[in-house]
DNA sequence: AATAGTTTTGCAAATGTTTTCATTTTTGGC
DNA sequence: GCCAAAAATGAAAACATTTGCAAAACTATT
């Protein structure tokens, strides 16, 4: 009943219904104080009997800005994503932007249909996780105006402006960790590398500490799973089968590590007196753990932040040279680690 | 060097470099059969040298589907949406759908004004997490067009199809259980019950299945916490200083009862032999915890993945009724939990 | 080679807004 | 009450598309 004819109210059935033109109407949400106080009642008045609601895609082929901001993730339920997505979305709204948000599961050549999906949907700006894309992508979006940011790592010469943490000095936070306490018979357990530059970058501050130490991890204890507890739980309970153990375990990230944990709680061995465990991102949860894990912290909560004014500044004013950010990374010292003969 | 002057190119570019009239551009790509096979390619060619990319926007104001999906959600960043949200995108992805989403942090206010802003971006669906929200935003969808779902949570006579699981019968399912190991002393310990009628559902279900064996849960032993192993943790820590202990805890979700796990853990208590502890929700972890959590399998990706193909099915035959869908709820006995006098 | 039928294309109107510019209304100073 | 200046409003063009309709270009048939 608050609807002429059943159809949807556009601008010109408010206009009409408050007695004025369209213009009038667009201006008193446009430039409200363009208009009469005594109007701009009238007109609210209107709207509300009518359920007006502002057509976006009208206003967006006039090269007004959508008010949307791309966002496109490798997958949203790992807790080191999750907690990225939040803040992120927490502070773009509070700018004034909607998340469109997709997953492209590690699958670059999805990542670039997604991206040119959003991209047909006008989206402001557009955020990707990681360095390492396609090349038709990088392409596609460096001759769109949409500003592009690249989250969760940062590299100096990137082909977009990066905010996030150096994995590289991560993963060699951790390994000079493990080489000063003494550790020479070291494991690692990371996810696959290909197509996670995070992963591979973490790898190699890790490979590149130790390696300073005259320390090697042995092929036959360089594990791969994806990031999941079971499947980490799994892996170390083959590794803890064998003969020669490590006395040190490096996992890729705080996941992997609880699944170690659990596996060698089950095993009964205890850590860290005959096994040193280590994460990297310092997850929620993993200071409360027991016993606690030794990590690095990668703040996901704040990177979110950032990159969210970042993508913001640099939509609204594209002129100004937005730098990328970069958060340092820090070796959480908790319960997991041990000095060689304790 | 790809661009006429600078300027993003519009379909009429496109027609131009093809010779061929704008009309023709947009069929070639809404209606390829009705344009010759020769000339497609002569578009295609075009529109590739180009650079162009359609604006849905433009299209949206012809009435055609803007292809996004609106998802209104209280938090990303637990485990328990996280899984949620991800399935759901993987499934609406499949189907052609865009997700715009938000989350307001359990505030009823500020999802109806996320809720305005997707109407206002023209998504062609909405789906919301839970079955209580603000009358406001209920009678602001009611009279929109674009069908709404509700996810996570079944009810029968929710205002719009539900999706989910009767978070009643999961809780319903702990409390039978832990009634019939005989347990007497119980403890729970849940999130606040404002604004969350997940959570109040199961509540109400544990409470119901205890009383039908006459148990009840004393005030001291109903403890609160947010959705937070940390807080979770030192909840139960406080719990077990005091000099009389329930013989079993009952969690609301899963994260809480990892917290209570390692605050016994802590406390030197073995479980189940000296508490029993349940956990809701069957979260990914839960299976690999020492010891393996007995909880409530609630199958978030399922429901993910039905409410997607519920959602886009009433976006393209609205006529049909499509009824929301019941997932069922299962007790997943694992070894956190033991008969009374073991 | 002419015709009828079919396939392909272009023109122009329509979509729901915003914005520029011109016109009307209001205000304040006398 | 009159006038100039300021404030408020409206008309129309613009935005990037889609689509109904009619015209044009092919095909096949004689």
């Amino acid at each position: 009943m608050t609807r002429k004819g059943g159809k949807k109210a556009d601008i010109i059935a408010v206009a009409k219904a408050a007695r004025v033109s369209a213009s009038t109407v667009s201006r008193s949400f446009n430039h409200p104080d363009l208009v009469k106080a005594t109007t701009r009642k009238k007109i609210d008045a209107a709207v509300r009997r009518l359920g007006y609601i502002r057509n976006r895609a009208a206003q967006t082929i006039h090269g007004i800005r959508s008010g949307t901001v791309g966002l496109i993730v490798p997958t949203v339920d790992h807790a080191i994503f999750a907690e990225l997505i939040q803040s992120f979305a927490e502070e773009i709204e509070e700018l004034g932007f909607t998340i469109l948000l997709a997953s492209h599961g590690y699958d670059l050549e999805r990542e670039y249909a997604l991206t040119r999906k959003m991209l047909e949907h006008r989206v402001d700006g557009m955020a990707l996780i990681g360095v390492e894309h396609s090349e038709e992508t990088l392409s596609l979006l460096r001759r769109q105006e949409s500003p592009t940011i690249l989250l969760w790592n940062y590299v100096q010469d990137a082909p977009f402006p990066c905010v996030g943490s150096d994995n590289f000095q991560a993963g060699w936070l951790v390994g000079q960790h493990i080489a000063q306490l003494g550790h020479r018979d070291v494991a690692a357990l990371f996810p696959p590398l290909a197509g996670n530059d995070r992963a591979a970058n973490r790898f190699d501050g890790v490979c590149r500490a130790l390696s300073n130490h005259g320390i090697g991890i042995p092929e036959k204890w360089t594990l791969e799973t994806p990031y999941s507890v079971g499947a980490a739980k799994e892996a170390i309970a083959a590794l803890l089968d064998q003969d020669r153990l490590p006395t040190a375990l490096i996992c890729g990230n705080d996941v992997l590590a609880w699944g170690a944990l659990h596996a060698m709680t089950r095993a009964g061995l205890t850590v860290p007196a005959q096994i040193t465990v280590t994460g990297i991102g310092d997850f929620k949860g993993s200071r409360e753990f027991e016993p606690a894990l030794t990590t690095v912290r990668i703040p996901a909560r704040q990177i979110g932040a950032k990159a969210a004014a970042l993508i913001a500044k640099r939509i609204v004013c594209p002129e100004e040279a937005a730098e990328g950010e970069r958060v340092v990374p820090e070796l959480i010292e908790r319960a997991t680690c041990g000095p060689l003969n304790a």
